[in-house]
DNA sequence: AATTCGATCAACCGCTCACCG
DNA sequence: TCGGTGAGCGGTTGATCGAAT
């Protein structure tokens, strides 16, 4: 750490701030086609002015087709003050409970709407010295020694107070996080009041060790079951499809290369400038200008191998839908005409870019998996989305 | 109708962990 | 064994939206 390593957003010229559908579909692209077994290098291979981290983040918790969107349910909330009177913090590890559930979207939820549940004092917390942005800059002038809400707050002031060792982790989690070993030593007793032990799968271990790290990885095998159901909860999600959304396999996005000042990324990289965007793009596979069906013979630019998995056929549809909802894409659509070529399909089509560039998002869901899926028996043409309909 | 305020959530930052040479 | 590097985690911030005034 500290050692003088600059922080990786520090970089010049990278982006900041919210994800353009570009972006978006620059990044799902990529790691559909490759993976991301080097989220340091994925950025620059995919085009993206992004910092890995940044491109991390996103996928993690917003672009993974195995998210579960929309509002928590009352399991889940319960599953939640459960886990956090439990671990206290562990956002990762109470998301590994939570099919389909973001360590970043549980955070919010708790500080948003369960920490007053649970702890009504932790309401007035924030109300009590004003709105909670004078809490944080009275908390930095040195004032508030305002605990972060730990296990024994909820522990010792709501309905979950069994959690014996309430005060212990409490003190450890907020103080001394590092102490692992014994913010693992979970209460027992508090297991049969998780819906999601339920599950044969499950295994208490799971929680204090991570899910094996089956990260979306190299290979978007990676398969949704594994990251974030080790604890199945009676609510699972929409059938898990695998990682690589419906229909990508076979009918990728075609990245295509930016125009990137060459020096720019010889900045980012701080390599002494041999890597130039341009040329970068060139050796990566992403750019490649190929027919969206090459997949197979992809090669991923760092050796992570590219297993795309196909996900169940159930899942395709959730998840397109899910996705082009959130991008503001979804609706019937009457329309439209597909950039048909010879054969009639997408994957002919020259080159997605033009399109893309006015449309990135709609050009990715029309010419990859929403296409695909037209393709498939019984799947209606009604899902397929009018890029007139994006508020883009 | 305009303004204010609070809630929400995506994204960033800094740190630690784990792996690899 | 040690140091460097990348990944991951948890805390925090800031933009946006909706309700209240």
């Amino acid at each position: 750490m500290g050692k003088g390593r600059a922080p990786c957003c520090a970089k010049v010229g990278l982006n900041k701030g919210s994800w353009t559908p570009e972006e978006d579909m620059r990044l799902i692209a990529y790691i559909q086609k490759y993976g991301h077994a080097n989220w340091r290098a994925l950025p620059k291979q995919a085009g993206l002015l992004r910092c890995g981290k940044s491109c991390r983040l996103r996928w993690i918790n917003y672009l993974r087709p195995d998210l579960k969107r929309g509002n928590f349910t009352a399991e889940e909330e319960e599953t939640i003050i459960k886990l956090h009177a439990m671990l206290g913090n562990k956002w990762s590890k109470i998301a590994s409970c939570l099919p389909g559930r973001t360590d970043n979207e549980i955070k919010n939820v708790w500080n948003t709407h369960l920490k007053k549940r649970v702890s009504p004092a932790g309401g007035e917390e924030r109300g009590a010295d004003g709105s909670k942005k004078k809490k944080k800059k009275a908390a930095a002038g040195g004032g508030a020694e305002e605990p972060l809400p730990s296990p024994s707050q909820s522990s010792s002031t709501t309905t979950t107070t069994n959690c014996s060792s309430g005060d212990d982790s409490g003190e450890q989690q907020s103080n001394t996080s590092k102490e692992e070993p014994d913010d693992d030593e979970l209460d027992l007793e508090n297991l049969d009041m998780m819906p999601m032990l339920d599950d044969p799968a499950f295994g208490f271990d799971m929680l204090v060790d991570p899910v094996p790290p089956a990260p979306y990885g190299p290979a978007v095998s990676v398969s949704v079951s594994a990251p974030t159901s080790p604890c199945a909860s009676s609510t699972s999600p929409p059938p898990a499809p695998a990682c690589a959304p419906p229909g990508v396999d076979d009918h990728l996005l075609v990245l295509t290369e930016i125009d990137i000042d060459h020096e720019l990324w010889s900045i980012i990289d701080g390599d002494g400038g041999a890597s130039a965007c341009t040329v970068a793009a060139a050796e990566a596979p992403a750019p490649a200008p190929a027919s969206c069906c090459q997949l197979s013979n992809a090669e991923p630019p760092s050796g992570g191998a590219n297993t795309t998995s196909h996900g169940a056929e159930e899942g395709k549809e959730w998840w397109l839908e899910d996705l082009e909802r959130e991008l503001g894409l979804w609706g019937p659509v009457e329309d439209y005409q597909y950039p048909t070529g010879p054969h009639g399909l997408v994957a002919d089509h020259p080159d997605p870019l033009p399109a893309m560039v006015d449309d990135p998002v709609s050009c990715y869901f029309q010419a990859g998996p929403a296409s695909a899926m037209l393709q498939e028996p019984g799947y209606s043409a009604a899902a397929v989305t009018s890029s007139n309909q994006m508020g883009l």
